[in-house]
DNA sequence: CTAAATGCAAAGCATTTGCAAATAT
DNA sequence: ATATTTGCAAATGCTTTGCATTTAG
């Protein structure tokens, strides 16, 4: 299974409840806290909301995963991907990826502040195209 | 008093707890709950956290400040302003704006999309010319 | 004079922690 | 065999709420 070779690969120990959470990632793309507790007792109706944190956490730690910051709703936790950006609906609270050339931009702001940049966040908001009718 | 005229066009009630609050927020750019609190308490020993908490509120829902999340830290609450980004400094913590040609970004992700786009986020990390020395 | 803001204490929630039992390597 | 993870319950901490009093318009 594809899913525990990733979690090796990144030193997280294969437990079944961690499988689970790395296949609602790639399923769903973007998951809030709330929304994966819900998914998960689907699955393993025991799960403690204490074993979703602590493996956020440790999954955060390795950065397996990481979390997008989103005004006005709560965080979303992602596998961990190449630079991209999202796009959240304010109607609908769906989160899309898009690829976008940011390189410009990052030459732009280390000339301008003079920080030695690491990494960018670039998040848009609008309404999609399902909401727009 | 600047301020005042400030928060009038903004239909907030002027008060001295309110004037403090613009005044920290010019002087400091951007402030997280906690350290808007230990600055006012500065000023009035005797300020309720509820106080902070529901200032920033009526302040968000008339845009008169809004919110920029971090990933790492607590948010920040700034004024109102036109377009702009923010630069993190991973190490300090301080946070610096820069303008930046977003725009022509804007059009891409609109274009890719379909979102009917209303605003955005840049966030840059990295550390800042002190920390680097 | 009326409606809104303040400060305090209590209530609410999300997140974290401690610990015994179960599980992964 | 050992260290880590899990699930539960308790604890923590940030944010909100209710209410009497004060203040702004």
């Amino acid at each position: 299974m594809q899913e525990i070779e990733l979690l090796k690969e990144y030193k997280l120990k294969v437990t079944p409840q961690r499988i689970a959470i790395v296949e609602l990632l790639k399923e769903h793309g973007h998951l809030s806290i709330a929304k994966m507790y819900e998914l998960m007792k689907r699955r393993f109706p025991t799960v403690s909301l204490a074993t979703i944190y602590k493996n956020i956490h440790a999954m955060m730690q390795s950065n397996f995963i990481n979390e997008v910051k989103i005004v006005g709703q709560d965080s979303r936790y992602e596998l961990t991907q190449p630079s991209h950006s999202h796009v959240v609906c304010k109607e609908c609270g769906e989160i899309v990826d898009v690829d976008v050339s940011g390189s410009s931009l990052l030459k732009e702001v280390s000339q301008k502040t003079q920080f030695k940049l690491e990494s960018s966040s670039f998040v848009f908001y609008g309404i999609c195209r399902e909401c727009l009718d």
